[in-house]
DNA sequence: ACCTAAGCGAGACGGTACGTCAAGTCTTAAG
DNA sequence: CTTAAGACTTGACGTACCGTCTCGCTTAGGT
C-alpha cells in the first residue's frame, strides 16, 4: 500500500495513523496488519526499499567513490516524504529490538559492505593504508547526513556530498 | 519533576506518559502542563539541560580542542537515560515548528559559537586556513555521535572522540 | 448495559462517571459513547425505557382511570435507581436542548395522549364537559410526583394516586 | 457576590464554576468558600433568598387565597435567572443531605405553614371540611410549577396560577 | 507615625472526570 | 476463504474544575 506516503507527505509520520492508511486504500485494517507488523515497518518498505541497489562506485579516485555513495545517499533520504518521515522511524525502530536489528542487517551491513569495498581499492591504489576505520567512517559520513536531514532539519545541497568525501577522504589519507 | 529520569530509564521514552510521570511525582498533571508543552519538553529538559557549559577547550592543538569539545559531547548523549531518551526525544522536537527552533536556538548554535572559536585559534596558530566550512564541521561530528548512540545503538567507546577528532582535524588542515 | 443502574444505586447519579460504568462492565469508554451521547441518555435509556407501555386504562370513572396512569408512573419513578437518578437527570437534559426535545417528544406527548384518551372518554359519559385543560392536569399530576420524589426527597406510598386522582378529577368535574 | 446572576444566565448553572465567579468578581475563590459550601449553596442564596416573605393572603376566599400564594410562587420561579438555575439547583440539593435538610426547613416548612393557614381560614368560612391533606396540596401546586418550569421548559403564563388554584380549590372542596 | 495582623487577590497544587484518538484484535457479510 | 468494514478493549491524550493551600499585598488597629 504505496499509498502511505501520500499520507506521510500531506500529514507527517506521527500523524500517519494505520486506520488512515487503510480507509485512504479502501482496505481494512487486518489487511495491512497482515503484512506488516506496523507502522514503522510500513513506512520504511514503503520509502526505503524501493531503491534497488546500485553497483559499488570504481572511479579510481577514493575521494569520487565517496562522493557517488554519498550522492545516492543524499538522493534516498532528502526525498520529501523520506525527509518528513526519518526522525519518526528511527524513534520507532530504536524502541523496537526486531526492528533495530533489521536496520543492522538490511541497512548498516550493507553500506559497511559497500565503503570497506571502495576502500579496499583505495589501499590497492596507494591512497589509504590499512587498518581504516571503516565503522569511524561510515558513522562520520551516514550520521552527517541523518544529522542535517533529521535534526537540522534542512535538504542538504548537492555539493554536501562533494564535501563531506574530500573533508573525509583526506582526513583517512593523512592519518 | 527529575524523577522523569526514572521512568525514561525503566520503561523507554515512548512508553512514558505524562500521566505516569505525575502518578510517580505525586504531583497533578496540570502541574506538568503548566510547566512544559508536553513530553519532548519536559524530558529534553529533564536530561539535556542540566549541563553548565564548560568554556570552550583552549589546549593549543586543533585535534586536541576537538576532542576536547566531543568528549563533552559524548558524555552528556551517552548517559544512560539521554541515550535512551534521544530517539523519541528527536522525533518530537523534528514533527514540531516550536521544538524545532529551539533545538536550532539552544543547541546548535552554541555548539557552532564553540567551533568557530576554536577554529579561529587554529587558524591564528596556522593549523587551518581561513574559509573552514564549520557547518559541515558540526554536521559530521555531532552527526556521528547521534548515529552511534541513536540509530547504531551502541554506547560508543571514550576512543571515540580522539579517533573523530583526528580524522576531522586532518581532513581540515589537508585541505 | 444495564451495568450502569448499579452504579447509579450504589454511588448516586452524580458521582456515576461513564469511566466506572465502562469499567464495571468490561468494556471501553468509545463503546459506551458510540451508543449514548453521554450519561444523561445512557441512564435515561437505562432506567426508563424499559416500560413497555400499557393501554390506556378504561375503567368507566374518570377517577379510576386517572388512578390508574398515576400508579403507573409511579411505579416507573419510584423504583429506587429511578428515583435516585430522578434530579440529576432532569438537570442534565434540562441543560441540553437535544435531551429537551426527547422528553417533550418521547415522554410529554404520549403522556398527554394518554390523558387526553382518558378525558374524551369521560366527557362522553358526561362526568366532564369539554374543554378540560389537559396541559394543566398534566401538570398537576406529574409535577405532584416528580416534586415528592425528587424534591422532597420521600418515596410516596401507594395511596398517593389514589388521592391525587380524586382531588384532580373532582376539581374538573365540579369545573 | 450577586453578579453569580450573571453568570448563571449568560451560560446556565452547569456552566457557572466558582473559579468563573470569583474571576468575574474581581475576588478569590476562598473568599467564596468562605461564605458559602459550594455552588449551589451560592446560587440558591443568590437567586432565592432576596424574597421578602410577604403576608399570608387573606381575600376571604380560598381560591384566590390560592392564587396569590401561587402567583408569588410563579413569580419567584419564572425570573429568567431562577427558572435557568432550577433543575441543576435541584439536583445538586437531592444529592447532598445536608442542603435536603435546608430545602425541607426553608422552602418546604414555610410553605407548608401558609397553606396550613389558608385551609384554616377557609374551613372557619365552611368552604372546606377539616382533614384537609395539605402536604399533597402542596406537591399538587408547588410540583405543577417546578414541573412546567424545569421540566416542561416553558414560562407559564400568568393565568397558570388562577387555573391551578380552581381545580385544587374545587377539588378540595368538593372533597 | 509606625508596625503588626488579618483579610484578601491571585493562582499553584493534587485530584478526578471528561470526551477524543489510535493501537491492535476480533467479528460479520459479501464476493 | 479471503476481504472490507468497523466494533471492540485498552490506555494516553490535553482540558476543565474541584476544593485546599500558599503566597504577597493591602489595610486597619493598636501602640
Amino acid at each position: 500500500m504505496t499509498a502511505t506516503a501520500e499520507l506521510v507527505l500531506e500529514v507527517g509520520y506521527a500523524a500517519t495513523s494505520i486506520g488512515a492508511v487503510a480507509a485512504r486504500a479502501g482496505v481494512g485494517k487486518d489487511t495491512i496488519y497482515r503484512r506488516w507488523s506496523g507502522k514503522a515497518e510500513l513506512v520504511y518498505e514503503t520509502l526505503f526499499t524501493q531503491t534497488e541497489t546500485a553497483p559499488v562506485p570504481d572511479t579510481g579516485s577514493l575521494a569520487e567513490d565517496l562522493t557517488a555513495l554519498l550522492e545516492a545517499l543524499l538522493e534516498e533520504f532528502t526525498a520529501p516524504a523520506a525527509a518528513a518521515a526519518l526522525p519518526g522511524l528511527l524513534a520507532d525502530f530504536a524502541a523496537n529490538p526486531d526492528l533495530q536489528a533489521r536496520i543492522r542487517t538490511q541497512f548498516l551491513a550493507p553500506a559497511k559492505e559497500r565503503l570497506v569495498a571502495v576502500f579496499e581499492r583505495a589501499i590497492q591504489r596507494g591512497e589509504a593504508v590499512p587498518g581504516v576505520p571503516v565503522d569511524l567512517v561510515l558513522d562520520t559520513l551516514a550520521g552527517a547526513i541523518f544529522f542535517h536531514v533529521g535534526l537540522v532539519g534542512e535538504r542538504p545541497g548537492p555539493e554536501l556530498a562533494t564535501q563531506l568525501a574530500a573533508v573525509i577522504g583526506q582526513g583517512i589519507e593523512a592519518r
